[in-house]
DNA sequence: GTCTATAGCCAGATAGAC
DNA sequence: GTCTATCTGGCTATAGAC
């Protein structure tokens, strides 16, 4: 029964600090604000975690967690090269209405500290493009698709999905539409990101 | 003469700020650390700009004094849309090689303060993509590219030129490439990204 | 395990001499 | 205008009672 308790407890502090961090990132997270979502003190912060530092490392590892099957799809699966496309565009989309500010926060946390690259590459189920990389050559050798760079191309599978996300409140100032609208557009992207990417790279 | 050392003073804690602030955002600046950059003491700071808020938003105008520009070249010049289109991409990553951590800046600092927006959208240059739309439905209408919404097209275009910059430090990690190598990728795009949307549109 | 109280530090801001 | 010294508040972290 403690032992049910402490895990509650590890839980919502882990959930909380979730919200927080993903929001403020590292930097405009305050330990307070973090233990008041959770309905606890701030001392039960440190008696988990010890402190904001690991904390928040707990964060990242589960957001870059959540992150890369998502990678994997795209990168692994057997499908071929355009329901790949299509498949991980839908998914991906749905995937971030989900979870809103977690590509952003994986993002902007290696903007500000470039070796957490180094650790994440270490990790035993890092999305590798080889297989990608394969299935493009072969496209492109049976003439189904023009010839790319496979990694320009992945540059372009993942601006066109992420960026919508990152970019949003500068794109609705430029586009100038309400919220609501941007939501929709966003939705519509589940099927016209995947046409425009095969548009531009079909014979 | 004092009014050039005062001038000269003035612009040296803006550029330091600017360098500061780009790279660790208002909430991980510090202005101990501008004021070393700047080579002045921190008292001086607070006597040309008052508070760090305020310094700040200095260099988040300045900042997005520079990105308007570019943004109006694709808005409102009066060359044909895909010529447009390569223009504003070749330039774009030109200026964004420059200025590196320029528009990830601007992004997630509007992330953090949604109301920013609001400000910006009452700025006399504000960009607008009325043309770029009429341009659009211009070219769906003769046949010249396939349906495509304009604000569709639009968030394409930005995502593919800015995402590759704020995006990178994951993008090297996942298509495993070193520093050197992923600036090649990034210079090439400035043919590669006109010519991939471009294929995407046209009939 | 959970709380209150507080230590200790650091950052933004100001006072005041020059 | 520019500096040194200092105030003040807020934040992470810990001590210690329950």
């Amino acid at each position: 029964m403690e032992k049910l308790k402490t895990e509650n407890t590890e839980i919502e502090i882990l959930n909380a600090a979730k919200e927080i961090f993903h929001q403020k990132g590292m930097d405009g997270a305050r330990m307070q604000e973090i233990a008041d979502k959770a309905k606890i003190n701030k001392a039960l912060l440190h008696y988990y975690y010890r402190s904001k530092q690991l904390l928040f490392e707990a964060v990242f590892k589960s957001a870059f967690g959540l992150l890369a099957p998502q990678l994997n799809n795209i990168l692994n699966d057997d499908s071929d090269l355009f329901e790949k496309i299509t498949k991980f565009t839908n998914s991906y989309i749905s995937f971030v209405i989900k979870h809103p500010y977690l590509p952003n926060f994986v993002i902007q946390e290696l903007n500000k500290n470039p070796e957490f690259v180094l650790k994440l590459r270490a990790e035993k189920h890092f999305p590798s493009i080889d297989k990608f990389k394969l299935q493009v050559a072969d496209a492109i050798k049976q003439g189904t698709i023009k010839p790319i760079e496979a990694e320009q191309l992945f540059i372009n599978i993942m601006a066109l999905n992420i960026f919508p996300f990152i970019g949003e409140p500068l794109l609705t100032a430029l586009i100038n539409v309400d919220k609501k609208r941007y939501n929709e557009i966003l939705s519509n992207r589940k099927t016209e990101v995947a046409s425009f990417i095969i548009n531009a790279i079909k014979i």
